[in-house]
DNA sequence: AAAACATATCAAAAAAAATTGATTTGAGGG
DNA sequence: CCCTCAAATCAATTTTTTTTGATATGTTTT
């Protein structure tokens, strides 16, 4: 169960609104946190902490330059992000249709 | 906000480990509630709780058979869940790298 | 029609995640 | 240095999600 915690790590971030739509703030380029804070119904500490969840999810990457931290999208983040979707959810094989072990 | 309730949906889905093993195990062809439950730590009532999850998130279908019923991955699911992870997390254009914004 | 069975639903409790306000850390600017 | 500002962290509270046990629904078997 320890792998799928740590799968469920990107998806976590993905699940909640705000943080989607801080994706979509990002996705027209970086941002610094004041920004981002701006536009959104959050406390300084409440975008932190979002902030922080998406950065450890590797989907956002910072940089620090001087008091101020910007954010972006991350182009390995997103392309691992996409790998790891489609091994979750792609069947292993061409099977027959039926599940052939429920056959009570 | 509402949008973006509704695409975190498909990764509500995802963010949770005892789904994501549901899914592992869907991988390998359909498979009915019974034989689902089995291996896993789970009640009736709560495997019956997470399929509900999984196919209001469109990623897994389920078929009746009397009084059985199977699961499966769906492809167009998948599909969708992966057009919209990109949406969410690609660039609208290519921009210079630092944030303009914020030249305080 | 009654009994047995698979699954869904419900309400209450437990666990996990998000929000809030206060405090800390660390970088500049006087 | 001291002060200010941006952001991170912390502890307490609130909200959301998950789990659990009991009950309901619908199907097959006898």
């Amino acid at each position: 169960m320890e792998a799928y915690q740590e799968n469920a790590k990107v998806f976590k971030a993905l699940c909640d609104p705000k943080r989607l739509a801080i994706l979509e703030q990002l996705r027209s380029g970086e941002k610094c946190a004041c920004v981002l804070q701006e536009p959104m119904d959050l406390t300084q500490s409440g975008l932190s902490y979002h902030m922080r969840i998406l950065c450890d999810s590797g989907l956002v990457v910072s940089r620090q330059e001087g008091k101020w931290t910007h954010y972006r999208l991350s182009e390995s983040g997103r392309n691992n992000a996409v790998k790891l979707l489609l091994a979750i959810t792609t069947p292993v094989a061409e099977q027959g249709d039926r599940c052939l072990s429920c056959d009570r």
